[in-house]
DNA sequence: GGTAGTCTGTTCGTTAGCGAACAAAAGGCA
DNA sequence: TGCCTTTTGTTCGCTAACGAACAGACTACC
């Protein structure tokens, strides 16, 4: 028995996600209802007939923490979108250092080179925040995003929204301190995630932001001792989110509006339209 | 004459981009031999039917440094193909601070957010090095594009790439050194400008790397006193290419590699066709 | 309930890059 | 030719972040 757990959970890391279930013969099964492709704010946002249309394909998928939805130079084969997960894309130097280009979650897709027609990108994508999405078989997109209808300027409008990220994130690297990176990190975190806590240790935050993990700690430190955050071994709280916005740089604040500009009927809890 | 001199040059750095020549009517110009549209790598890897389209479009404008192509936030109403300048993606931060985003040269179009959909960015585009290129009307661009033809799959190619190059750029900000920075800079630059020499002040490349001018003096004097490349009151030229290449990270080979990955078809001197 | 392992906190010396100030060349122009 | 401006070179103290090492603290698991 404790073989098994231990079999099974270095399964669930080292290969493709586990498909759990969905499938539209077995309408409202419990897991469905918790996890509804529509709480994926891009899904949200396609017209009915698209939505409609890709709804029969999608596949509930859990992403456990550390797990790689795709390495670099990798040939994708689907394209996930989270709802309760979060994703980065995360970029590691020869030498072993790595740095955080962007964080997908709930609001995005992740498998933009497959549309762009570049089919793989030198970057990774990597789990940081487990739970769950969605995805589908890479053709079944491509198809979608070759009628150049609503889903294609849909997934264009929203990879400029991710440029943003990152050249965003490219400038604050350069200039900010850790401190102000930290709280733009768990902004954008949490803006993914609905919620106001998080399960991430500084270890795995000080890889994402390309610091040293002593970095993180003076810095998480400091947001602690002012009460903005609360941390426990792996566990972070935000206590006083408007205050940690005025702490953070105006790099959140940019992202932020360019999301909220780009993709503003992708808002949450106003889908465009009521299916199953 | 004198007054006029400097009148028409304060013209031409502070207002639009001024519109030389070209017509299709006055076949063979001097200066549309000297400058040719299929300079520009991206209008040569066209069809010949889109290309014949959009050509009686294609206006010859001049680049005289430091102008901006577009400013943050602000509406499109041309994309430009460099052919003999360089432009540079810039960001520049509420304090005056400034990072370089990217580097578009004959291999690329300026005004990507215009067929992505959202028609700006926060970003601003300068002339870094002086020259020459050709624009075309953002509503014929679109139109070409939503064709959903070779066009729209040319650019979202080239778009790729150019997101290739933004996070490499994060990542080099965040993990390498003035040096190295400033070797992939000159690279970057030299294979956008097809020579070995380029007009520039250390001023302005710490202004696009996004460090002190002494910072770039310094490894500037380091490169200079291994014989790398000569610097004297704003020209730089490359003495040692390989040795160069060997200095820098990999931030550049990673970038160049993409580049010809996904746009090779657009090979320079290897036109798909001849018109004109 | 003890123990091993993980996570967080803290220290210390080192270093790359910053900011300011100034010196020295190299043209441009009268 | 000589002055003035621009560009490059150099210095000095300062700070943020690094790298390594280690000490507590919490938790999960036996």
């Amino acid at each position: 028995m404790p073989f098994n757990v231990i079999v099974l959970r270095y399964f669930l890391c080292v290969t493709s996600p586990v498909v759990l279930t969905l499938n539209r013969h077995q309408a409202f099964s419990p897991m469905q209802a918790l996890h509804d492709p529509l709480q994926n704010r891009l899904l949200a946002a396609l017209p009915e007939a698209e939505y409609a249309r890709l709804l029969p394909h999608l596949e509930l998928v859990n992403m456990p923490l550390g797990e790689a939805l795709y390495e670099s130079g990798e040939q994708l084969r689907h394209v996930y979108f989270p709802t309760t997960s979060i994703v980065s894309l995360l970029y590691v130097l020869e030498n072993g250092a790595s740095a955080e280009i962007a964080i997908v979650g709930n609001e995005g897709i992740l498998g933009i080179s497959l549309f762009m027609g570049g089919e793989t990108t030198p970057s990774r994508a990597i789990v940081q925040s487990a739970g769950v999405g969605f995805r589908l078989k890479a053709k079944l997109l491509k198809d979608e995003f070759n009628r150049a209808g609503p889903v294609l300027h849909l997934l264009l409008r929203y990879t400029q929204a991710l440029i943003t990220q990152m050249t965003q994130t490219a400038v604050c690297n350069r200039h900010h301190s850790v401190l102000q990176q930290l709280s733009r990190w768990l902004l954008l975190s949490l803006d993914r995630l609905s919620g106001d806590s998080l399960a991430m240790t500084q270890e795995l935050i000080a890889n994402m932001l390309g610091v040293r993990r002593e970095g993180v700690t003076e810095a998480a430190g400091e947001l602690q001792r002012a009460g903005l955050i609360r941390y426990s071994r792996g566990h972070i709280t935000v206590l006083n989110r408007p205050a940690l916005e005025g702490m953070t740089c105006e790099c959140y604040r940019v992202v932020k509006l360019e999301f909220d500009r780009l993709l503003e009927s992708v808002a949450p809890g106003d889908p465009k339209h009521m299916l199953g």
